[in-house]
DNA sequence: TGTACATCAGTGAACGCGCGTTCACTGATGTAC
DNA sequence: TGTACATCAGTGAACGCGCGTTCACTGATGTAC
């Protein structure tokens, strides 16, 4: 029997509820007292789990974070793929988790809204950041020995984020263009290929 | 004599304070009252000229695409250029645009501040992004042929604009990693090599 | 050159609203004995 | 097994505040004659 007093797990629905505000209406359209109501729990109640509305926030950007590094571990770990393959895994999971959580990819890498110096966030942000470093290292490994992997890291994780954050602006573009609507994921690989394509040696 | 009634160009201070109140506080620290009282003006001056607050942020996400419009434009016109240096160039004019306007940049390419349906804020982004085009497509004829330019645009714009983006989260990744700080301008012309070298034909 | 008048720019008071925060409280749980 | 009590979770009323919007207004400009 449901307890009516009682929430159960409030700050997992005050989280969940947090990201899909956010989803909706923008970072901007945010308040503790409308996440209380679609947790459907009184305005006081986030204050009791985390202080003010930027801990809540941190809470979401953690969890995102989390989720990410789960992906890319995932991704990463899938056996037997060659390089190109488990680059390319690693950068739709990438995607995959940015899209399919909108709220949370709002919030966590975003320091106006978060705080960035909370261990919590900070170690699973270095945990998703090193899936993706060993990628890395893994193409220069079997493709490349001469490899700049800090350079390409940050190429690739900036280019993939770019190109999360670009896509209602880059499909305007093609629009005005006249240009053929492109489906985001067949942009997403004609991008993979050519940032894996500078990783190779020449 | 200053005339203490009329402000003489009240819209052009009313986008300047937005820009330093949206690059002080965030995009979600932004008011038209905060605004008005740094123009110095009465609360409901704002109103006469821009509708409400969507309108003068449209207005100046505009300026802050014609801006950077002109910046490309100046980048990739200097002549005697080759075409590595012009795309270095384009690149280190963006990066210069977005860090010393950055209340402006928040704004003109978050599709949820501004109205994208805005026909002056199209035609400034359609500027600056085919000053980009053209680089990459001055990049294909002077040196690979095969090069995929429209590829090519989205990687480059991607990762430059993803650059900036997290350049506050990478640095601070590379701390907690213990890395020595790396000065900004050096993380950009790493990612520009490495990313020039992606369109090199081999 | 001077006067009347339309137009435009900015004012300031008033309104209702949603917000964050505080606080004494009540409902439910779990532990000690 | 039962009772007392501490602890924790969530309530709901109250507060002061800054916000956007409206509106009758006033100050300044510029044009017609």
């Amino acid at each position: 029997m449901p307890d009516s007093y009682h929430h159960g797990d409030l700050p997992s629905a005050l989280r969940a509820a947090t990201a899909e505000l956010v989803a909706e209406r923008g970072p901007g359209g945010f308040s503790l007292r409308e996440v209380a109501r679609r947790a459907g729990v009184s305005h006081a109640a986030p204050a009791h789990h985390f202080g003010d509305s930027r801990g809540l926030l941190t809470s979401v950007a953690t969890e995102g974070l989390a989720a990410l590094a789960d992906a890319l571990g995932d991704a990463t770990s899938s056996a037997g793929l060659d390089a190109r393959s488990r680059f390319a895994a690693c950068a739709v999971a990438y995607v995959g988790v940015a899209r399919s959580n909108p709220g949370h990819y709002a919030v966590m890498l975003d320091e106006t809204l978060h705080d960035p110096d909370d261990p919590h966030l900070q170690a699973e942000g270095l945990r998703a950041f090193m899936h993706l470093v060993s990628t890395v290292e893994a193409v220069r490994d079997e493709v490349n020995p001469g490899l700049d992997v800090d350079a390409a890291a940050i190429l690739a994780w900036s280019s993939i984020h770019g190109l999360v954050e670009l896509d209602g602006v880059m499909s305007k573009i093609a629009e005005n263009l006249g240009a053929p609507p492109e489906r985001p994921d067949v942009r997403l690989h004609r991008l993979i290929g050519v940032l894996f394509d500078a990783f190779v040696r020449r």
